[in-house]
DNA sequence: AACCCGTGGTA
DNA sequence: TTACCAAGGGT
């Protein structure tokens, strides 16, 4: 059986079959040369900030969503102290969409936190990056490695899913990205930083594109050859069912409604004008609380909402 | 640890 | 059409 051993060359043994002697990251990255798309964030002068952001955005979006946002925000907010010197609410607007407006909300706490504690330059270290709001396990690894080029696991679903099957033979792996998770993908990264802040990029390309969830295309993949869950004639997944998601008639989907009509206005909304969305009251005001707490959205005078930090709000009490 | 948090594309 | 799924984080 094809065993991962990352770039450990062990002295003097003689590797029984020719695909053992290729480190695993070593296919994948020549793959990734060829295959690898060409987005933005991923070009040098995206910058850290723009692989900041990149990421906030990315987090359970898919990349074509993400792609027009992306360009909308660094146009318009080349760094985190252009950002920071605008209204919370601003970043919501901008946010558009994407889903999960919280994010915009963090990613402006970040850029504050970050003029605040780092001069306005984005920090290099793992530390520094997980004390930002919003910023996570793996987002602090991603921009470490994508921006900084240092060699940390960046472990996302798509890189779990690919060492669940590949490694491990599992059709898919537990929900949660462990730590022994981490350490698994680190003995897969090549030794040199800048390389291996490739092969991470490359890992999650794979498992985007290839080693996807429904139907893998595993014709095309680099590493069939040596994948323990192809090798074990793709078995399926044995852990227990995921819950189904659920969406329509959710809280989110109330709280969702209600934020577009104040994304979509210029100021302060009356409380009719939230109220339309929703047939149910106690439902629609347990959502509207919700944004308040959150801080996504601000009362601004009697029966008049708006998003928070808005000029026009604080001039209308 | 389990649950909450949006939105839209795909099969 | 329903169901699944998408570069997670916070509590």
């Amino acid at each position: 059986m094809a065993v991962m051993d990352g770039n450990q060359d062990t002295a003097g043994a003689v590797a029984s079959w020719a695909v053992d002697e290729r480190p695993f990251a070593d296919d994948v990255l020549e793959w990734y040369g060829l295959v690898a798309r060409d987005l933005p964030w991923r070009r040098p002068e995206a910058g850290p900030w723009g692989v900041l952001v990149s990421e906030v955005m990315l987090q359970q979006t898919p990349v074509n969503r993400v792609l027009p946002v992306w360009e909308a925000w660094l146009a318009r907010w080349p760094g985190p102290a252009a950002l920071a010197a605008e209204p919370a609410g601003e970043a919501v607007r901008m946010w558009g969409r994407l889903g999960y407006p919280r994010r915009a909300l963090r990613l402006h706490q970040a850029a504050a936190a970050i003029v605040e504690r780092h001069g306005g330059a984005i920090p290099d270290r793992l530390d520094d990056l997980l004390a930002l709001p919003g910023i996570g396990t793996y987002t602090a690894r991603a921009v470490a490695a994508f921006a900084f080029r240092q060699r940390h696991a960046v472990v996302d679903v798509n890189v779990r899913r690919l060492v669940a099957r590949a490694v491990e033979g599992a059709a898919e792996g537990p929900a949660a990205v462990s730590r022994r998770d981490l350490a698994t993908v680190e003995n897969l990264l090549p030794a040199d930083p800048e390389t291996a802040a490739r092969a991470s990029a490359a890992f999650m390309e794979l498992g985007a594109l290839v080693c996807v969830a429904r139907a893998p295309r595993c014709a095309g993949c680099p590493v069939r050859e040596r994948c323990a869950w192809l090798l074990a004639g793709s078995p399926p997944s044995d852990g227990p069912a995921r819950r189904p998601q659920g969406y329509a008639g959710t809280d989110r989907q109330v709280r969702g409604r209600l934020l577009a009509v104040l994304r979509d206005a210029d100021g302060p909304v009356d409380a009719a004008l939230l109220d339309a969305v929703w047939d149910e009251p106690v439902q629609r005001d347990r959502a509207l609380r919700g944004l308040l707490d959150d801080g996504l959205a601000v009362a601004v005078g009697p029966g008049r909402y708006a998003l928070p930090g808005d000029v026009t709000a604080s001039l209308s009490v």
